[in-house]
DNA sequence: TCCATTTATCTTGACGTCAAGATATATTCA
DNA sequence: TGAATATATCTTGACGTCAAGATAAATGGA
């Protein structure tokens, strides 16, 4: 069970050495939680690109297609879901209509407002997507064991419960 | 010790009823890891703010104070250190030179490269920044236990090692 | 009913990042 | 020594994001 050092534990013990008056335990807890989290993304990315998406857009036609049929939401559900501004919101709406992934259209209901709704190929491609990106999450955890995993995920969820009453955006 | 339903909870219901051929438990992990990343990244930015700085800056700041003295380094190391493409780092540099933070010379030595190094001023703002960095760090896993931190980082530490073996990036 | 306020969405401009390629200097080896 | 290759850094153009503000429609009293 010897633990190897890596990258961060290189820069703590700079740290450690000009710095001494620092306790930098914390500082290696959220290094290495950023670095994973960097790497992650860039293997993400990988199977979101086989399938013509990236994160934005990925993140997107899922939310819509996790929501069930009729598989529509509005842009500000959407913007609820992903944790997005407008802005962000209508460009990457942009991009999937000029795609032919989903439709934007007026709610006959609130006329400030539109539906977007999955396009059939819209629904193909995120359905597919989707199967790769799960199977990929798994290969990207094989290194961890099921005890461990559950470990991990039971303290990130107190961890996030935590510095979610810090911060005023999570509901 | 009742765990309370969070977003991600929600996702993953909502996952586990329209596609319950997938086994979401690894999207959990990701997506929590992911969710805290994103939150811990807006509270340490709080403190560079206060300190006219970003991440980016403070990254470039940090990396050459923890270098020890003369507190000077080529871009080339700031580039490995940091881990950004060499785009990014000449851009960075531009902005800290034009703040009066470091100074970019020509290394003597070798007529391709430069010799970046710390100003007077730009030493005090970072060593003055760094102390309210590690405070604040300190702050952010106030809701983790001495004994779960470490538990957590032990963790971290397995499933980033065992992640960087798939990616090439990492050394 | 009408005005003030709120809500939904889009627009604009700036920022930090990356990939690809340009330029200049250093190194290697025939 | 000279040509081919490698290295160090900068430049350019595109992308996704955000904050702030614009526009239009809905809502809630007086």
């Amino acid at each position: 069970m010897e633990s190897s050092t890596d990258k961060i534990d290189r820069i703590l013990a700079q740290w450690r050495r000009e710095r001494p008056d620092l306790d930098v335990t914390q500082m290696g807890v959220i290094g290495r939680l950023g670095r994973l989290r960097n790497i992650l993304m860039m293997e993400l990315d990988r199977v979101f690109r086989q399938h013509d998406l990236n994160g934005a857009s990925f993140d997107v036609l899922a939310t819509l297609r996790r929501s069930g049929p009729p598989y529509a939401l509005s842009p500000s559900q959407l913007i609820e879901w992903t944790m997005v501004t407008s802005g962000t919101m209508t460009n990457r709406l942009d991009k999937l209509e000029e795609a032919g992934l989903i439709t934007r259209q007026r709610n006959p209901e609130d006329g400030r407002g539109f539906v977007v709704a999955l396009t059939p190929l819209g629904f193909e491609m995120i359905d597919a997507a989707v199967t790769d990106h799960v199977a990929n999450q798994h290969r990207l955890l094989e290194g961890l064991s099921s005890d461990e995993m559950g470990q991990l995920d039971g303290l990130l969820r107190k961890w996030l419960a935590a510095v979610s009453d810090k911060d005023v955006s999570e509901q």
